[in-house]
This record gives structure tokens, sequence and C-alpha cells, in this order.
DNA sequence: ATGTTTATGTCGCGT
DNA sequence: ACGCGACGTAAACAT
């Protein structure tokens, strides 16, 4: 008898079940109460009464197939690329459910660097009195400029913005920046790293590069970007 | 009215919710039909229809804590260092399970840089004819040494085994282990880095280094293993 | 189809 | 507690 994995549907069972792995590497699992999933895109996922992550798991987009013999059941979940294969020796079923899911919300995500970019294009004086912005995510050869300026004396001013204490990596990437950047006759190129703080070792590298640091915190790009948006606040006024 | 989440039994629900997320960034997903989990030890995944990592969640160690009132159910899930909250709004409930995992087993997880190791020991010829195991493990002042032998001619060799493509950082530390290592008198000593292929831009260091690179994949090394070991073969024979 | 980069990565280990 | 690297990382994006 073949269970029929309803197309589109969710499988939720918890089961007694052996779990094995062969593939980019290999495991196994001796038997054992635990939670399986199911999804209807062909992803699987054991998890054990404890962690975040599942103890054993087949990404969406493998065959899985089912089998019951002897009173134990055979779920086999293989991916064609990288080859690999999961399979579960059902002993015992304690629960079985299926479930078709209504979902059709959008999941937004609030990058916070994406939200301090915003912030910044909306209030460039956040930055210093007089900034005025010219362009953002302005491409040069090794990627691209979050935000491009000038200062109210006219020096070019570059900001690159980190949403977490700005280390090593976001200085030479800076660095790398400026050398295909370049300030008006008699005027300055002035680098800048945006960001809440700066990361613990990264000070006096920071004081050596010549770049400057402009602190801004993620409360502060939300405070400026609800002064000027209205619409769309539900999802930050619930804040505890 | 408080539900009692109760300490070590896992809570499986289906619900019509909506999930926002808070800490070190922030989502927002709308209401729709999802597939939760409270586990014992307070962490929370809220699934989807698809996809196999959940939409939302809170790793384990967080307090969990749930309300009641006016017909909606509110799960709160807080997380003190990085403090960071996801709360659901729950509407409806399709589906709420509780259960006690009995789950004592060990999962074991077949490490390959280890079956690589124990292929070479178990069948030294893998590498050259005449090589000789002398010591593996062997420990030197950074680390410790994957195999350590003599070829046919009494050089040493010392070997560092790499389960992926052999990069700069193996080549690193196998120079470094070199400076705690030496030939006897008129021998030679020959590092050798084993690995199932080198690393895209390796090449040229490798060569330039003295390293010598010898072929070996993880099939390779399980065919050794199971020449040699006629038991453990049921997790192997299991394929498709 | 393959390679590269990101992530609310998570998790384990060493200091 | 913090920093670092590994992971069967997965998933998105570019090639």
């Amino acid at each position: 008898m073949v269970i029929g994995l309803e197309a589109r549907r969710l499988l939720v069972m918890v089961v007694s079940c052996t779990v094995e792995y062969s593939g980019r590497t290999g495991s196994h699992l001796g038997e054992g109460e635990r939670l399986v999933i199911v999804k209807g895109d062909g992803c699987i996922l054991v998890h054990r009464g404890r962690d975040y992550q599942p103890v054993n798991w087949q990404p969406s987009g493998c065959i899985i197939q089912a089998q019951a013999s002897n009173g134990t059941l055979v779920l086999k979940a293989v991916r064609p690329s990288p080859l690999e294969s999961l399979t579960l020796v059902v002993k015992d079923v304690q629960f079985l459910g299926t479930f078709l899911l209504q979902d059709d919300a959008e999941f937004i995500l609030h990058a916070s660097e994406e939200e301090m970019q915003r912030a910044i294009i909306l209030q460039p004086d956040v930055i210093e009195p007089g900034f005025k912005i010219l362009d953002f995510e302005k491409k040069v050869p090794p990627g691209f400029v979050d935000v491009y300026g000038v200062d109210s004396e006219g020096n070019t001013v570059v900001i690159e913005i980190k949403k977490d204490p700005a280390g090593f990596p976001v200085i030479k990437q800076l660095l790398e920046y400026l050398k295909y950047l370049q300030a008006p006759p008699g005027k300055k190129l002035r680098p800048m790293i945006v960001a809440p703080s700066i990361a613990k070792g990264a000070q006096s590298a920071l004081a050596k590069s010549g770049i400057e640091f402009k602190q801004l915190t993620l409360q502060k790009a939300v405070e400026i970007l609800q002064k000027y948006a209205r619409s769309d606040q539900q999802a930050l006024k619930s804040w505890l």
C-alpha cells in the first residue's frame, strides 16, 4: 500500500522511526520519536524534541516516495542533484495529518541597511548639515556605492552603510571603491562609513584609513522613516 | 486564559496567524495558514506550505509566552541576547497537539574526512605503492597531522586530508605543520594534500608551495571501507 | 545547470 | 560572554 502524497498538501506526522542519510556525506539515527514534515514542494524535515534545526532533512525539489509493508512505512526522499537520499523507516505512527495551507500573504523583511539608506535619502542632513545626495547605488567596478553626494563645500562624499558594527571588511571595501572615484578639481573626496558603531578592533584601522565615521543607528533611521512615511507604520509600531 | 506550555513537550499547531519579527532586523507576514512548532527547549518555528526553512523562527533558549484574549491567541517568543522578539497573532486554530517525544538515539554523522583517513589507514597504497603509515592524528604544536608515514624510499610523508576542494587555508595549515617536522638524515620531507580536487585559484599556490597533491574522492574512500569492512554496510546498500 | 554571495543563518568550540 | 569557523548549511541571484 502506497500513501498518496497529495500534491500541494502539507503532511505532518509524529512517528517512531529510524533515519538514514546518504549523499554529500552520510548519517544514521536510531529509533526514536520525531516530528516529520513533508511539504507540497517536495521537501522533508525530521525534527527531534529540541533545537531549531531538523536532525535530518531534504530540501525542496526532491522526489518523495512512500511504501508500507509488514506494518512498517518506508519514506524515501531522493534529491537528483547532488544525488542524495534520505530514508525513514517508520515503525509507529502516533499522529498523522494533512493540511492544505491557505496562505497568500507576502513576507516582508526589513533589511535594516536598506532602511538606513532610505533614511539618509529622505533626510540627508542626518549625515551633516548641507549634505546633498547626488546618487545612490552608484555603480563602480567592484560593486555599488550606497550613497554618493556632496557636502556644503562641494566636496564629494562617498558613503558606505553598515547595519552592524563597522569592521575591517567594510573599510577594505570602501577603499576599493575610492580607486574608481575622484573629487572635482580643488575639492576633496570624503569617504565615510555610516553604521551604528565601530567594530572592536577596527578603530585604529579606521583612523589610519582616512575614512570618516558617522554613527547612525537603526532606531534613528526608523524614526526618520516614520516621520516621512505616514503609511506603512503597522510593522513598526508593534515594538516591544 | 494562558496556555500552559508544558515543559519538555512539543507543541504542534496549524493555525491562521500573522507574524511580526523584530530584532537583528524586522519582518512582517500578513494573515495566512501556517504550521507552528514550539519545542521544549524554547525554540519556535513558523513554516509555510513550501521551502525547507521556516518563514519565521526563534532559536532555542528563548522565553515563550502565550495569552488568549477576545478569541485571539498571542504567542510571543523573546530571545534575550541578541534581543529580538517574535510575535504571532493567532486568529484561528485548525489543529493543535502536544507530544512528548521519546527519543534517546544518538545521531551519527559520517564525517567524510574521517572516512578518507580510515581508507588511507586501511589501504595505505591508495596514496602510492609502498607507502607505510607511522602515525595518524600526530600532535604538532599548531594541531594534528592527519596521516604521517614513509614512502618506499624512506622519505617522510606528511598528509593533510580535505573532503572539499583543497584551497589556500589547507596549504597554509600544512606549511605550518612542516615547521615542526623533519625527515631522517639524508631523506626528504614530502608534504601532501589528499582531497577530491584542488580549489579554483589554489593550483599555482600549491605548485609553488612544494606540496604534492593526491586525489582521493569520498566515493573511492567508501569503496575501500566497504572492501575492508563487511559489517556496517546497511547504511550504504540502501541507495535509491 | 552551475557558481557565488547572503543570512534574523545556526551551532559548536576555544579563549 | 565573545569570537571564529564549519555546515549535508539553504536560498537567492548572476552566469
